[in-house]
DNA sequence: CGACTTGTTGATGTACATCAAGGTACGTGG
DNA sequence: CCACGTACCTTGATGTACATCAACAAGTCG
């Protein structure tokens, strides 16, 4: 996460964002740049492992990833853990928190992190005054249910083996956009742990079905550096894997 | 469907529209209700069984359901089927397609259904002069999010028994909001099928845990006829079940 | 150096799917 | 009226994909 070095301390003002000479995201006008910066009250570094939401308890704040890796999940009493999605740079957090009082779900930072705060009682003067703004902000809920209704289909209707191809396949790409990946190399920076609770199985079955993959040399994975070897293949295991790029997100 | 019969051959004017009086549902101020009249441009009757939406394809129509019930699908390309929400009156469907250039789910009719009809074209034109229905919509997307939330959890790490209680019992729910209930019996318009493709099981295993729930007389189902007998056992058996009603949708 | 974390593998059990058959209700045409 | 098909529900037999339990390997860290 070279965003972590290069801003040893202090903040990053939205007109030097790097997201802005990202090609994955779209411009901004004069305005809307001014209405971000006066919206962003802050940053938080946030430690890997750091709880950034708690189901069912509120916060006063909207974030959006600037560096690192998050992921939101429920729980069941008996500690059952459903991971519900990952989030990554650009990725905006806590929306339900400003239209509901309290959070479905809970939110943990998977490696050390940077984000942008923005105080929730302003969100209504976003949604007044820009409403180019508050489109993308609908645009992200959109995104957001889109790989919800990908990720359902997967555990509800994919064999173990096709979940794991999707899964990977999908992690992988959304990473390549925003440029993170290293040729058909990437670090993940999970545990296996992370993939059964994301795909709804035991930590041993994923284990197994990760190991169907890598000893069938489709992907390479060891020590967190994950490795496409064979797309083509993934993507046929997976079933069908539906691609789509158009930038337009918040931030 | 009352309102099916009652309006049979011309459309509701907003003015009149059966959820102004209904609890479930906000007010609007008078320009909101200008606004959302001269948007609407007609309405659609369709039949159980009409596909709404066909995924990967486009559509040029925003929808609220106005009277019946819906559901929106994927499938795989041999044929598995995971339905990922049902909707009910008053839910939106067709967002996806003003904010993407394709649907990336199906949808179809389960029963008569009702749906105002609301050109995407004029979607800029609620953002930038009507902001607080431009954040109703983000309240219905936010609120999809957190019901697609819940299926996830279940269906990934509920038992089969666990899974079609909590269904039950957030179907009951939504339907009890809108009115829809008649004390504890409601008439639930899918086969059994549906469940199963829902929860993400065969229709062997559904029809068997169904009858687990049936033959303990904590529910009641016979020839789409729904009673929730003992709703706190039933609640009990779900794992737990979170609450939380506030008016404040979109139409 | 142990203590702990993460990954890996095997043995065993079970929750589920698949296959197959029959049951009831309802429609249709004769 | 009956014979027939069709749609949905129900149940039993069998198979398998998964979970659970258990142990160990390899790396990391105080």
């Amino acid at each position: 996460m070279t965003v972590l070095e290069s801003v040893p301390g202090r903040t990053v003002p939205c007109e030097r964002c790097p997201f802005r000479t990202n090609a994955a995201f779209r411009d901004f006008s004069p305005p809307e740049l001014e209405f971000i910066s006066a919206f962003k009250s802050g940053e938080l570094n946030a430690e890997a492992g750091t709880t950034l939401f708690l189901e069912d308890t509120n916060s006063p704040h909207l974030y959006t990833v600037l560096a690192g890796w998050a992921f939101r999940y429920k729980m069941l009493p008996d500690g059952r853990r459903q991971i519900l999605n990952f989030a990554l740079p650009g990725d905006f957090l806590g929306l339900q928190t400003s239209v509901f009082e309290r959070m479905g779900h809970s939110a943990e930072a998977l490696t050390d992190m940077v984000l942008c705060i923005f105080p929730r009682e302003k969100l209504w003067e976003l949604f007044s005054n820009h409403p180019s703004l508050a489109f993308d902000l609908t645009w992200l809920a959109a995104r957001e249910e889109r790989i919800l209704d990908e990720h359902l289909l997967s555990v509800g209707r994919r064999s173990a083996l096709e979940r794991m191809a999707y899964l990977l396949l999908h992690l992988f790409r959304r990473a390549g956009d925003l440029g993170l990946t290293d040729g058909d190399s990437l670090e993940f920076p999970f545990f296996q742990q992370h993939l059964a609770d994301m795909l709804g199985m035991s930590l041993v079955h994923a284990n197994n079905t990760l190991r169907r993959l890598t000893s069938a040399k489709v992907v390479y994975w060891k020590k967190k550096m994950f490795r496409l070897r064979d797309r083509d293949r993934l993507a046929e295991i997976a079933g069908y894997y539906f691609a789509e790029r158009r930038p337009r997100p918040f931030i």
